[in-house]
DNA sequence: TTTATTGACGTACAAACGTACTTGAACAAT
DNA sequence: ATTGTTCAAGTACGTTTGTACGTCAATAAA
């Protein structure tokens, strides 16, 4: 449960960049969103060495070359922004983020369904 | 369609404030938000500000007291607010918010009975 | 009427952010 | 060997954010 400070938008993104190559060297990372958008290496390696500090990322150096690990799974990072987002905006309710979703989104058909059977599920598994 | 600059966290805070109370003077926001944290009553005014530079709200002088009324609806920030963490933490896809909703914060028992309709009501408009 | 309070408006200021350049070393290509 | 390429590491720099202070005028209290 350690505490890091949040992510910035920018970070997210490399950090979920980090998630899909780690362990990766700073240009495998900056391969990787380069196929998503423009951006430079230097910037890349900026971002990598900001995550470290926050604690979502580790390296060492392999020989000359610096090798990033990510130390945060995304479920992990998804649930804490997540919560940030419904305490800020819903007031730490779940429903109304739940209802604003599919009603002003939209769920298609096998959406529906599979959201059917979840909640099916959970149903049955909490009475009793 | 007006394309705002986001609002960062603590703008948000104060929007959501505004809304609650618009049109109102810096002292009645200040007053609303001084019930949940301690604050400053020129911050706010410097918040009040700045959402106004940003387009969130607008003001105009009654006498010498200046008011504020929230330009945007609820509704539209928030809108805007979770297509953004849709975008960038699920590729887009609402479905996966959803499922981690229901899943990782859990729903209570009324709270499943009102997605199951709400669900119905959808797949049953849906098909034809 | 002297004093305190209130508010608008301008300004401040450090930390966080987004973005990147620079330098110097190591390695690869010629 | 010489030259080009690739990194690590340090530094830079304008903008945004969070938070607030100072000044001056208007109004309210004493």
């Amino acid at each position: 449960m350690v505490d890091r400070p949040a992510l910035s938008k920018g970070e997210m993104e490399v950090a979920k960049a980090l998630w899909d190559v780690s362990p990766a060297t700073v240009r495998e990372v900056f391969d990787f969103l380069q196929l998503d958008r423009e951006i430079e290496f230097s910037t890349v390696q900026t971002y990598l060495r900001r995550l470290e500090s926050k604690g979502y990322a580790s390296s060492k150096l392999k020989g000359r070359i610096r090798v990033y690990t990510a130390r945060t799974k995304p479920r992990t990072v998804i649930r804490e922004t997540v919560d940030d987002l419904v305490d800020r905006l819903f007031g730490g309710e779940t429903l109304p983020l739940v209802r604003h979703l599919i009603e002003e989104r939209g769920v298609d058909e096998s959406g529906l369904a599979e959201l059917r059977d979840l909640i099916n599920r959970l149903d049955k598994g909490g009475e009793k």
